[in-house]
RNA sequence: GCCGGUGUAGCUCAGGGGUAGAGCAACUGAUUCGUAAUCAGUAGGUCGGGAGUUCGAAUCUCCCCACCGGCUCCA
């Protein structure tokens, strides 16, 4: 007999040999249809899995299709269907690799020629039919040794090569019918249980992700509980492409990228370009009010300066080939810490005068390969909101914790409260000291820590001159792209011997942070655009107020009101247009402007006007210093720009 | 850079070997209108660029360029 206790803490005793299965369709048949998989002893295993007799009694439970685990095996055991089909269709496409990722699965398959879209349907239906069949999923445990021979003696080569590098002696395999894959598992009970699925999309993938390796064809795919929920999913996806910053810069007159200029370039139009006033002038008080220095420096220099900062050596597929300038060699910047550096070195410093904080909107140009250029998140030129930092040790701390604080602040005045924070670690070959490395590493853990905030670390990461930590922010799609970056320097300092001078006059390395709050602008505003939907907040919106006449007749009192509003520092236009009312609200609605004020008869013999608000529609007649009281409220960033 | 896809009017898209179409936008005129599209007319394109096949190419082939989705890389 087996014993067992469920999550309710109810018991039961079953024959030997009983499989959880069976457990479960006794226990609660209702929940049969929606169960993938059980929790025996803490481990999530098959519905398959047989039990035999022991001492201890089984703790037992099911993982139900509802929960996040669920849906992952789901999802995994959809990939394997997928996997199975391909191999049906494609006999001699090899089996890489097959994981589940947010929002459905990919596998990585090697084969003589990419898919097609065609392709993709053809599995599709294949798959279809697969799940008509409802094959068993079959777990089998194997030594390596005859799991090696097996995938060698059915020539797949990937999983051979994931096996060889497996450090269990035993190794789990799945098998659907002919096909085997090399699988932990678990798994739905059968392909029948497959209900909703979709493929995505292809792509090339390198095997393990390394350039140097063979391309894979990898196919996308997901999968749902059921056929509203994959359509509400697919729904979703046509949503969020509406709010692509690529499609709103265009709609809404903020940027454009011209094929005559060249790609990754920006032309800030009137609209984007007023935004971005807006961001760089809150982003430069702000830095003031911080005890930031602002500074400003050139877009070209002497090739030397970059070989001083390794950055010719380190960095050089990114910078755009030298030009020669009387017989000098001069880039164009990629960063703009070796400018801060000179100018820290014009003087010489003491130790009274640290931290010592360069802040600067530097423009940068990095040679990136045409295929990741996107928009404006991924460009050639760009403006970073750059700092560098010099001070002494035992400022180190504080400082970054000010940093840190100074970040979520200026996030948070944009309306930013969702991201994912990272802790990058040291790598294999790193400058500077352990010592340095550790006493960086602790300080930024400290920071976050203190902040209360949850991050992921990435252990050897950082960059060679320093641990980091980097705030990613979600595009409407859901890619991360990092914004925030804070980076502790061994580097720079030494290669540039700069210095200051201690409390016994002996000169001393200082150490130097590079950060940037928003990353770069461009990146930051195309966050912003998808963020907002390209409907700005009162203080950020191009135009704040539209004056719209009803008839010809009003024409004189819109122009009135326009006047009023404009020597007030509004952002407003006039509409007199010879439209009908609802065409222009109509199109302010489309430009996403905050407020229409309303200008008709009505309003011209009573004197008033007629707000109209982007969220809350009509707001009543009223006079215009009231509605400019109104606005002024309203006109400030989220946080108020009060106090850290 | 690599894999796949796409490129037709300012925008969204149809057409698919016999020399180009719609809607919206633009322009002109009429209308003078009350909270998400008033009506009519006009104009607009060497079909991304180049080469080739062909009597004839936007359409077929090749090479480039750009964009989209991934991979790699990154703010």
């Amino acid at each position: 007999m087996v014993k067992l206790r469920f999550e309710d803490e109810s018991t039961r005793e079953y024959p030997d040999g009983v499989s959880l299965a069976e457990v479960l369709k006794d226990k609660d048949k209702r929940l049969f249809k929606n169960t993938v998989a059980a929790r025996l002893d803490g481990r999530v295993v098959d519905l398959s899995t047989t039990l035999s007799d022991g001492d201890a009694t089984h703790r037992v439970g099911f993982v139900t299709l509802d929960s996040p685990e669920g849906l992952d095996i789901y999802r995994h055991s959809a990939a394997h269907l997928m996997a199975q089909a391909v191999k049906e269709l494609f006999p001699g496409a090899r089996l890489a690799i097959g994981p589940t990722i947010e929002d459905g699965f990919y596998y990585d398959f090697h084969v003589e020629r990419p898919f097609t879209p065609e392709d993709l349907k053809k599995i599709e239906r294949k798959m279809k039919e697969l799940v008509k069949k409802n094959i068993p999923f079959e777990r089998e445990e194997l030594s390596k040794a005859e799991a090696l021979e097996l995938f060698r003696k059915l020539g797949e080569d990937y999983k051979v090569e994931l096996i060889e590098e497996m450090e269990e002696d035993r190794v789990s395999i799945y098998r659907q019918k002919d096909f085997v894959d090399l699988c932990r598992g678990p798994h739905v009970p059968s392909t029948g249980k497959i209900r909703a699925f979709k493929l995505i999309s292809t792509a090339g993938a390198y095997w393990r992700g390394d350039e140097r390796n063979p391309m894979l064809q990898r196919i996308y795919g997901t999968a749902f509980p059921t056929g509203e929920e994959l359509d509400a999913y697919l729904k979703r996806l046509e949503e969020a492409k509406k709010r692509d910053h690529r499609r709103l810069g265009r709609e809404l007159g903020l940027f454009s990228i011209s094929e005559d200029v060249g790609p990754g370039l920006i032309l800030w139009h009137p609209h984007g370009a007023m935004v971005r006033h807006i961001v760089e002038e809150f982003w430069k008080k702000e830095h003031i009010r911080q005890g930031y220095r602002l500074i400003y420096t050139p877009h070209i220099a002497k090739i030397d300066l970059w070989k001083t900062s390794g950055h010719w050596d380190f960095y050089r597929e990114n910078i755009f080939s030298p030009m020669d300038v009387e017989g000098q060699e001069y880039i164009l910047k990629p960063m703009n810490c070796p400018f801060h550096i000179q100018i820290y070195n014009g003087e010489i410093r003491s130790y009274r005068d640290l931290p010592i904080r360069y802040a600067e909107l530097g423009t940068v140009y990095r040679y990136e390969r045409s295929g990741v250029l996107h928009g404006l998140l991924r460009v050639r030129g760009f403006t970073q909101d750059d700092a560098h930092i010099y001070l002494r040790p035992d400022q180190l701390e504080e400082e970054i914790r000010n940093i840190l604080k100074f970040t979520l602040y200026i996030l948070k005045s944009f309306g930013f409260n969702e991201y994912d924070i990272y802790l990058s670690t040291r790598p294999e070959r790193y400058a500077g000291t352990l010592e340095d490395w550790q006493r960086a590493e602790t300080s930024l853990r400290l920071a976050l820590e203190c902040e209360g905030l949850s991050y992921s670390v990435d252990p050897g990461e950082g960059v060679f001159y320093g641990p980091k930590v980097d705030i990613k922010i979600k595009d409407s799609l859901g890619r991360l792209w990092q914004c925030s970056t804070i980076q502790v320097d061994f580097n720079l300092p030494k290669r540039f011997n700069i210095s200051y001078r201690n409390e016994e006059g002996v000169p001393t390395q200082p150490i130097m942070i590079h950060r940037a709050l928003m990353g770069s602008v461009e990146r930051f505003f195309g966050c912003l655009v998808e963020h907002y939907a390209g409907a700005f907040p009162l203080w950020l919106a191009p135009v704040q107020v539209v004056v719209l006449s009803v008839t010809e007749r009003n024409t004189g009192y819109a122009e009135g009101v326009y006047r009023r509003l404009v020597e007030r520092g509004i952002r407003v236009e006039i509409d007199k247009r010879n439209e009908t009312l609802g065409f222009k609200i109509r199109e302010a609605r489309l430009r996403r402007v905050p407020f229409m004020v309303v200008t008709g008869d009505k309003e011209e013999r009573s004197g008033l006007i007629s707000p109209r608000s982007r969220e809350e529609g009509e707001l009543g007649s009223m006079r215009v210093e009231e509605f400019i009281r109104h606005i002024e409220e309203q006109n400030r960033p989220l946080e108020g720009g009060g106090d850290l």
